[in-house]
DNA sequence: GGCAGCAATTTGAACGATCAAACTCTGCGT
DNA sequence: ACGCAGAGTTTGATCGTTCAAATTGCTGCC
């Protein structure tokens, strides 16, 4: 291909200056509008289009964003994030933004990576997921002056009167909620069938069907698993065995959920399983989950690193109770 | 944050010139080893980091590669190329490359995104996926001169002896050629579980089952279904119920597998299903599946694009043979 | 007529890196 | 003593854009 034209030589074509052509790009508003047309006419005529990298040399601004890709660990539930990483780049596109994709192996890596792309001024800002108590992420992108956000709440003591940095998540007790008021509808023992104690996201999800639970005055089991399939298919197995009588099911993970419904099945049982994450492993089996709507986690994330409708990265001041948002997600009943 | 460090700052605190610097980070060996010595121990004093726009203006190169990221449809089969960009990512990592991704809902929308990221200068390549006969997307990139490569092939009357672009593929013949002799082990009626004719890559696999089952004097029947659960699942019934008898089935895909693994379920049968794609599905339920090893299909992309150990986009050419590469699947036995 | 005031446009400088050409210094042969 | 080769290093120019300051052209007013 021939060169690519500059905006001198639209200047040239359209009989103006440099600067002139730069106006029209920038501050249309200043321009005399017989001049605006005839500078955009031949940007058009030329097929102009700005030289990216001395644009962000000049601003010293680069435009982009930078999210990790999570490595592909096996199991069920990646989907979510990959979810979000479409509907964040989509969002990200209509503000002008581009999103860089980095992976790791390791929180370490992960850092090591972010330094790399922020010190080469490659990204403006980044947004990490699965945020953990004292993740040592935050401090040091803090430390490095790092804009960030997370997908994922802090789970400090009060993540939400005292914001340490802006984050965005589900609310997850929200979900168990809906599920449990739903699946009280086929009786009224409804089990839970959660994570070991400890996770924060785990602990959440619990709380919410406990508190449909005993709001409705109903009862309820309480089974545990790792997240994964077999996991899950064995202590369900043994918790039918020990005499488990449900009339319902509300899991911590769809993975949870197909564990279930295996040990089900070897069981000659048949009762209403409701996962969450809302996995195309769901969709296939047909059962009930609920919605993360990565969408709107997507949009609540630029909203707070860029405010409502800006084209630059300006993060939200962490001020209690507006450094975050939290979604309400939404139960798919199949 | 304090303004960060230039050439020309490591030079002053080393006591050089800029172009020693610039010497040591791109040819040192040019430079008298004192004299490296002592510019490398600078760049550690000061924090040093290349701006990586300035270095892409004056290289005339942005050392990045654009890559679609598929909007999420539903279905269990995104999970192939989400592993892909992952293993894709890692490696240009490694070779001094950056990954831009970007959202596109259509193919026209995906050329408008392409066209904006190659004009700005934005990406010196890009990798398209998911290739069909006559895609337009191949005219119009070679048009617009920017590099590519694809993972599908193009589909051609001979797509290896007339390359028409570059292209990195998963032998999808191989693939069920394995799992079909895997099949013959449990007897020797193995049937085929496919998409309606006219797909490439659904015709590819197909042929793989053909050829395994008659050099082994075999037989089989062939039922069809569209890529989904349900449709599978209704599939596989009717099958089923019009006399369909066989010691196992070779699937074109997960989904087609759980489809026929739900409607066996419903028949009381029982009989070894294998899967094509090795998705967390076939994992999470337990049944044999082909992986498509994203990971090496990366690996020969990057060398298609950049050459063996290169750290510039500079494609391979065009010649017949070798402007594409085949990669062999494997069979995962559950 | 002359000039203030303003809008529209132009010119010079800067962003931080690398290439190409110019320069310095040492060692060696004559 | 002089010139030359070559390694090592420095200086000037450049990539394409935008900011800041300077310039031009016009209107209205005294």
């Amino acid at each position: 291909m021939a060169k690519a034209p500059t905006v001198e030589d639209v200047a040239a074509h359209a009989g103006v200056s440099r600067q002139t052509v730069s106006n029209v790009l920038n501050t249309p508003d200043i321009v005399r509008p017989a001049t605006k047309q005839r500078v955009l006419e031949a940007i058009d005529a030329l097929g102009y289009r700005r030289h990216a990298a001395a644009r962000r040399l000049r601003l010293r601004r680069s435009s982009t964003i930078g999210i990790r890709l999570d490595p592909y660990v096996g199991g069920i539930s990646g989907v979510v994030l990959d979810r979000f990483v479409h509907a964040i780049t989509e969002h990200a596109s209509e503000r002008g933004m581009r999103m860089l994709v980095y992976a790791a192996r390791s929180t370490e890596e992960e850092l090591a990576r972010l330094s790399e792309l922020w010190e080469g001024s490659e990204i403006d800002a980044a947004i990490i997921t699965g945020t953990f108590r004292d993740d040592p992420r935050v401090g040091h992108l803090d430390a490095e002056g790092l804009p960030f956000i997370s997908f994922g709440r802090p789970w400090g003591d009060d993540d939400i009167a005292d914001p340490l940095h802006l984050w965005v998540d589900v609310d997850g007790a929200s979900g168990t909620r809906a599920a449990t008021a739903h699946a009280l509808g086929f009786g009224g023992h409804v089990s839970f069938f959660g994570w070991p104690p400890g996770s924060g996201t785990g602990d959440d999800r619990e709380r919410g069907w406990r508190e449909a639970v005993s709001a409705a005055g109903a009862r309820g089991g309480r089974v545990i698993a790792e997240d994964s399939v077999p996991q899950a298919r064995a202590s369900m197995a043994a918790a039918l065995d020990d005499g488990l009588v449900t009339d319902a099911l509300v899991c911590a993970s769809d993975s949870l959920a197909v564990g279930a419904l295996l040990a089900l099945g070897d069981a000659r049982l048949d009762l209403p399983v409701i996962g969450f994450d809302n996995t195309p492993t769901a969709e296939a089996l047909g059962f009930s989950s609920v919605e993360q709507r990565p969408e709107d986690v997507a949009t609540a994330v630029l909203e707070l690193l860029m405010g409502p409708t800006g084209d630059v990265v300006a993060p939200r001041r962490l001020e209690s109770g507006s450094a975050h948002a939290l979604i309400t997600p939404e139960l798919i009943v199949r």
